[in-house]
DNA sequence: AAGTGGTCTAGACCACACA
DNA sequence: GTGTGGTCTAGACCACTTG
């Protein structure tokens, strides 16, 4: 039960604490509608105050993935499948493993190259720097679906251009395998015309509406460190987004219609 | 300089100080870059613990009105006056407005009628209920950017079907006229081809790319209040959304490129 | 070294839900 | 009434920034 508390690491130990409730969430020990034990319990057992306790829960509240009703106690979120990804920096192939959805992905290109003058500059690095260029295609239920393209700046993941990205992800290997601490993205819709080179890889008819996304990646430093282009096909993607009238937004995110 | 907080009042004092602060920040008393006294100080100087304070500081952060930078101090936002609406619940409309574009809108039909099925099943009234049907165009720069059609659950809105909407926003007559406390809203977005209806009134080739949206508006009490579709010239509409990692998202806005 | 925000504690009282 | 979360206090120590 009870997670092992760093006191005295660099970590603040609420979030330590979140930490370990998400993965308890996430791996079904706490599942669905789950009653937590009370703030004061849960401080006793972890052996901290109630206001560290208390800071970790407001941090899964506010993902989504915990409810808490005054008088009452504090639940797991019946949406938590949904909520938690579609309020953080979730890239499409992890929104469709959570929901348990299987695809492939093939490796169209995969060499570093020195960048374009636009990519360069929105990376904030210089034309002779060399990144990863990136291309593929993520099939699902044997439909090609997305066609995307990456540019990683290289010098923060050497070796990078030998790692299988039929079988890993790019955020993995960027999370795990260099140890980046990936941060936020701004990201830009657009309803696109698709054109030839689209058109074929999508297995779509040239000028099909296509959905495309630029995303621009930045470490927990500030520093940009992967663009990229997402074409989608517009009759099996859907993007959707809760908003609040007072306060601050809920969620963005896309999805594949049943 | 110091408010009246109620100590007494159901308000907690928290959210009186965020009150007392937005106050302080939209009206000018604290400009731009404004460095805030420390949350020590703050908290003297009101009379409450440095909890207190700190819990209305983070409101303003959560926000984006108020940015904290460890050892140096709390800063009034220099974006406080473009964030708060990326952040909420925003027609396109007023999205223009803030952003001084002016704008021009057509009605094109507007009647009470009963409800398709779907539309009645999305907002919970029955099909022998009245809705308010409205089809309008919204032009910028003198060229027809929107197509939008809004069904309003008539019931909340007596008369609502005499009010001019070429001069009147549709959230400004349900906000201001009836009074209605509107809460959140499902926004859902998805690259179409323009079918030869819409092409014509966007004045675009049938099969243009568009980008479409349905929104479902609901009320603090958690009924839904309105439907709406909207179409979007694909070339001149931008969905721009910031994502975090961890905790909660940060906006979704559309724009309208340059 | 001084000042700032970030974290944490150990209490307290209140408002709400439920039996 | 009992248990829960919501708020508030008055301290403490630490990490970061700046002079």
């Amino acid at each position: 039960m009870i997670p092992d508390l760093e006191r005295a690491g660099p970590r603040p130990i609420y979030q330590q604490i979140a930490h370990w409730m998400r993965h308890r969430i996430t791996s079904g020990l706490w599942p669905e509608h789950y009653k937590l034990p009370s703030e004061t319990d849960l401080a006793v057992e972890l052996g901290v105050s109630r206001g560290t306790a208390r800071k970790a829960i407001a941090e899964l509240v506010d993902e989504g993935m915990l409810v808490q009703i005054h008088g009452r106690g504090t639940f797991v979120s019946s949406k938590h499948l949904e909520q938690p990804l579609a309020e953080r920096l979730v890239t499409f192939s992890e929104d469709l493993i959570s929901k348990r959805i299987p695809f492939e992905t093939h490796v169209l290109e995969q060499k570093i190259i020195h960048p374009p003058r636009e990519v360069a500059s929105l990376l904030a690095v210089a034309a002779a720097d060399e990144v990863l260029y990136l291309k593929r295609v993520r099939d699902v239920g044997g439909i090609a679906l997305i066609l995307l393209e990456n540019y990683v700046v290289a010098d923060r993941c050497p070796g990078i251009q030998d790692i299988d990205f039929t079988r890993h992800r790019l955020f993995e290997a960027l999370e795990d395998v260099y140890g980046l601490n990936l941060d936020w993205a701004q990201r830009t819709f657009e309803a696109q015309a698709a054109d030839p080179a689209t058109a074929s890889v999508l297995d779509i008819a040239v000028g099909s509406p296509v959905m495309y996304m630029e995303q621009l990646l930045y470490l927990q430093s500030g520093t940009p460190i992967e663009l990229s282009n997402l074409w989608l096909r517009g009759d099996r993607f859907r993007l959707s987004a809760t908003v609040k009238r007072q306060g601050t937004a809920r969620s963005i995110r896309g999805t594949v219609p049943g």
